[in-house]
DNA sequence: AAAGATTGAAAGATCAATCTTG
DNA sequence: CAAGATTGATCTTTCAATCTTT
């Protein structure tokens, strides 16, 4: 039952990992990508947590408040922002408010849709995690790569999130 | 406590996350970026969990340990290779082991350490699996994107992990 | 004591209901 | 009933011991 060994298999170098019905070129990149994807959050998370008591993501919805007009965001807005699921939100909402980093309302009168708002401490809190964020970002990311790979790397991700939203045909 | 508005600042256009010390091209490529690493391992895993009832890290055990010559490897170098504490990969090996898919044995004789070993019902998993997994890698990832693109990935991924390794300066 | 590996408890994510309001 | 949101149960990951063998 080993590998398929048709005639045509010179040497099949003993790099493992990712499928072989990929060619050469699309392992490499295949692999290259998803450890990237694999590791980036974790170190993210790791180093967030125990500078600020932060996971990236919660990091994300403080920040992400932090810059709107208000400091506000409706609940379903800021899932599809993150990328998230309104349950998976709606967990790591509870935990920031039990914390009073944020607080939740109800319909302000109008609609139906509730609010989350950043409030003074929760805004404190990206104030001083934030400067150690962006140094992370820069570090991980930003300084390893040449202006011509930022371009690519943004329109290559911008490509990849589409295709996975269904935006893709 | 609004956004430091310096004179410079004409119109800071309504698009928000990542933080704002970055340029413009910076913040658009690392959202870019983290949005895939968010999205990502999130499909395949709902893709996967659907087909064959795995996550894609468990799929990624197995089909490496495929692709080894005894389908064996050690739990370390296993862990190495997929980035993964090895606590995490014990929790995993534990549950894959329970579904008959791997097995592990100590020490063949010499040394301390234990080998995880893909069983013939494993083997048959990841071949039932694979084509359908490596068609998700395709429509997801690999067929949106040029030549030059899948070079500049693979070089732009490696550079990343290669910084969160430590590799970097 | 150090490397290899496992374990249990705690924290986080996902899934399938459920609740609420228009 | 449908959209917006929450909840509880379950599964997975992480963290901090612990165990074993050299």
């Amino acid at each position: 039952m080993a590998v398929k060994r048709a005639k045509a298999a010179a040497k099949t170098p003993p790099d493992p990992v990712a499928p072989r019905w990929l060619t050469a070129e699309e392992r490499r990149a295949w692999l290259a990508l998803s450890r990237t994807a694999l590791r980036l959050p974790a170190a993210l998370d790791r180093d967030l947590q125990r500078a600020a008591g932060l996971t990236f993501f919660e990091y994300m919805v403080l920040a992400l408040l932090s810059e709107q007009p208000g400091r506000t965001l409706g609940m379903t807005e800021l899932a599809s922002i993150l990328a998230s699921s309104l349950s998976r939100l709606s967990h790591v909402a509870r935990r920031l408010e039990m914390q009073g980093l944020v607080r939740r309302e109800k319909g302000p009168g109008v609609g139906r849709s509730t609010n989350a708002v950043l409030t003074d401490e929760g805004y404190r809190r990206v104030e001083q995690t934030a400067p150690a964020h962006v140094e992370q970002v820069r570090h991980y990311v930003l300084d390893g790569l040449s202006k011509a790979e930022l371009t690519a790397m943004a329109s290559i991700g911008e490509r990849i999130t589409a295709r996975i939203d269904g935006n893709s045909v």
